[in-house]
RNA sequence: GCCCCCGUAGUUCAAUGGAUAGAACAGAGCUCUUCUAAGGCUUUGAUGUAGGUUCGAUUCCUGCCGGGGGCACCA
């Protein structure tokens, strides 16, 4: 089953772990640093401790000296010295040297004794290391995906959906309690188009596809056709109040089949929605709200009720929240659904992560939403992901130009399965592996960058399984696994773990907590992404240049068997927090 | 015109104001009689432009050039 687990315990056995600190060495340091500020009667410095690009530079270095140096009028180098010569005198024996370099650093370097027990506390923390209770008793909500019924769920929700999953679990791990949220449009001009062409064309709906098929159909006739719009019209006035049998049941038709295409699809991506709001309810509720801060803060305007966010600051425009059909527009929508969200899980903060050609507008309905609901606006965060576009160009859904998320998915699928096809490996269930695979390389094609940015997306260069891609962290866990299974067998013949050989590995591994708390702080899942793939390269690096499993040399091979248990873990631990799924065997 | 965001190797992306700007792909050349070659090794190659702040700038500020988005009833 899972070697990297079973293999823990039995090297846990050997190793004493009396001080597997939990602290973060990071942490440590910066309060050591402090105190020795203080000590030294010198100003409170925002230095950083940071790790140096160079692992010859240390493990951990710091510019405190420069900065102090500079507000002090002392020469950097002098007083790095000084600081450094206090920082030994309680050196713990978690370090192994301090010294101070050029122009005023000063660098840490860890211990073998830290280095082999930080191994040690990985596997001994398991499927918790990384984690950390920073956000503990945090109610969180985080809406993300957003995909519309009647419509085809495409790439872009793919991104919102790979970003907004990883920032869910980016704040479980921080100890948050998480909700997942989905916002659906429901009702609405898009929907009456969908079912308006039904009626006309008398076509059956079977399944989601026919569904978004007759959304295409009619948003074309809508259009084109005077006589077909105002169809539309009637039918989505019917679909609002309910009036007509006909209308009521294909409506009710095409919301569930588009809903359960839709929850199929989430599986695929693992991820789990607590709560579902539709356009529905928010709209109602949005126009009450605007209503009754007209006009102390909206205001009438040609008929509509607007928003003049210019007169509040510069950069923000005017935005109309209340058209003059009286109808609720995205932004009382998104007004609404604020505040609907905090009555159901009364949230300490709430994450909306929605495409970038939005974030103008989002702006203007924070600076509304604080007048209304300061509290509320004050925990409010908004994510934005930047847009798919094709080499070719931009997608269009009028043109029909779009890439759905299944045709997506099905087609690094089956590119997948050749590969599966043609290898000799001996896989019980290709199919299901296949789809680990596509849905990884997606993820990580779209998690490896800055949220926020477009992606160029070039199908052979953005979906590659060589090179920095999904696969190859799936690949790096699945070798890692492999070797592992096959050194039960050599469990017995373990014996107590000897002087260490410690490479870049045991350098990198311990800092994976840091990487999740930066993660969070910085908004950035590709943090993890670009950690991840250099432990992963190290690894394949180290399995190319020495044998693990050398019965020679048990003392050695029990090392080599930990390091590698223990970069499994890191690896797993990381693709959870990425959603990217991590098959044993590849 | 005004407001936001962005310009890093041929390409796609990294780099909490720090040390020699990292990867990957593409190109050239090696590497499975050892545990997974979706791997490893070697090699060419970049901060749009002009200033400023700083001990130190890809990062902060200003101008210019270039790209994207937004600027009243679609989200």
């Amino acid at each position: 089953m899972r070697g990297y687990e079973s293999l823990a315990k039995s090297f846990l056995f050997q190793i004493s772990l009396s001080s597997v600190s939990l602290i973060i060495m990071k942490e440590k340091l910066e309060a050591q640093i402090k105190d020795v500020l203080n000590t030294l009667g010198l100003p409170e410095v925002s230095f950083v401790v940071e790790h140096p690009a160079d692992l010859s530079h240390g493990d951990y270095s710091t510019n405190v000296a420069m900065l102090a140096g500079k507000t002090q009028g002392v020469n950097p180098l002098e007083l790095a010295e000084k600081i450094a010569g206090v920082l030994r005198q309680n050196q713990s024996d978690s370090l192994s040297q301090i010294i101070v370099a050029k122009p005023g650093f000063i660098n840490f370097f860890l211990s073998n004794k830290f280095l082999v027990e930080s191994i040690g506390g990985i596997l001994k923390r398991g499927s918790k290391f990384g984690s950390n209770d920073s956000l503990a008793g945090q109610k969180t909500i985080v809406e993300y995906t957003d995909a519309n019924p009647f419509k085809e769920m495409h790439i872009g929700h793919l991104m919102s959906n790979a970003i907004g999953e990883s920032f869910s679990r980016i704040y479980k791990w921080n100890g948050a309690e998480v909700r997942n949220a989905c916002y659906q449009g429901d009702k609405g001009i898009h929907v009456a188009r969908a079912v308006a062409h039904k009626l006309k064309s008398g076509i059956e709906w079977r399944n989601a596809q026919d569904v978004a098929a007759s959304y295409a159909e009619g948003s074309k006739s809508y259009e084109t056709e005077e006589v077909f719009k105002a169809f539309v019209v009637e039918i989505n006035k019917k679909i609002y109040d309910e009036s007509d049998k006909e209308v009521n049941e294909a409506y009710m038709l095409g919301r569930k089949l588009t809903l359960e295409y839709f929850e199929a699809i989430y599986r695929k991506l693992d991820t789990k929605f607590d709560h579902y709001f539709f356009e529905s309810t928010t709209g109602e509720f949005g126009k009450a709200i605007v209503h009754d801060n007209t006009p102390k803060i909206f205001e009438e305007s040609e008929g509509a009720i607007v928003y003049h966010g210019e007169k509040r600051d510069p950069a923000l425009h005017t935005r109309v929240f209340i058209n003059k059909e009286g109808l609720p527009t995205y932004e009382a929508k998104e007004l609404g659904l604020a505040k609907i969200k905090y009555d159901i899980y009364p949230y300490d903060i709430s994450i909306v992560v929605t495409g970038n050609e939005i974030n103008e507008y989002f702006r203007v309905l924070l600076r509304a939403m604080k007048e209304i609901f300061p509290e509320l606006a004050e925990k409010t965060k908004h994510i934005s992901h930047g847009m798919l576009r094709l080499p070719t160009g931009k997608m269009s859904s009028r043109t029909g130009d779009v890439i759905t998320a299944e045709w997506l998915i099905n087609e690094v699928k089956s590119k997948v399965m050749e590969k599966l096809q043609a290898s000799e490996r001996n896989i019980e269930n290709k199919d299901e592996l296949a789809e680990m695979v596509a849905v990884g390389a997606i993820k990580y094609s779209i998690l490896k960058q800055t949220p926020g940015r477009d992606i160029i997306f070039d199908f052979d260069k953005s979906l590659s399984f060589e090179g920095d891609s999904g696969p190859y962290l799936q690949y790096s866990f699945a070798r890692a696994n492999s070797v592992l299974e096959r050194a039960k067998d050599l469990e017995a013949k373990l014996s107590k773990a000897g002087d260490m050989e410690i490479g870049e590995l045991h350098r990198m591994l311990y800092r994976f907590p840091e990487i999740v708390k930066r993660s969070l702080l910085e908004m950035s899942p590709n943090m993890i992404v670009t950690y991840l793939t250099e432990i992963a390269s190290m690894f394949n690096k180290f399995y190319a240049e020495n044998i693990i499993l050398d019965e020679k040399n048990p003392e050695l091979s029990s090392q080599r068997i930990a390091l590698t248990s223990a970069l499994a873990r890191v690896l797993k631990n990381g693709m959870d927090i990425l959603a990217i799924p991590s098959p044993l065997k590849m």
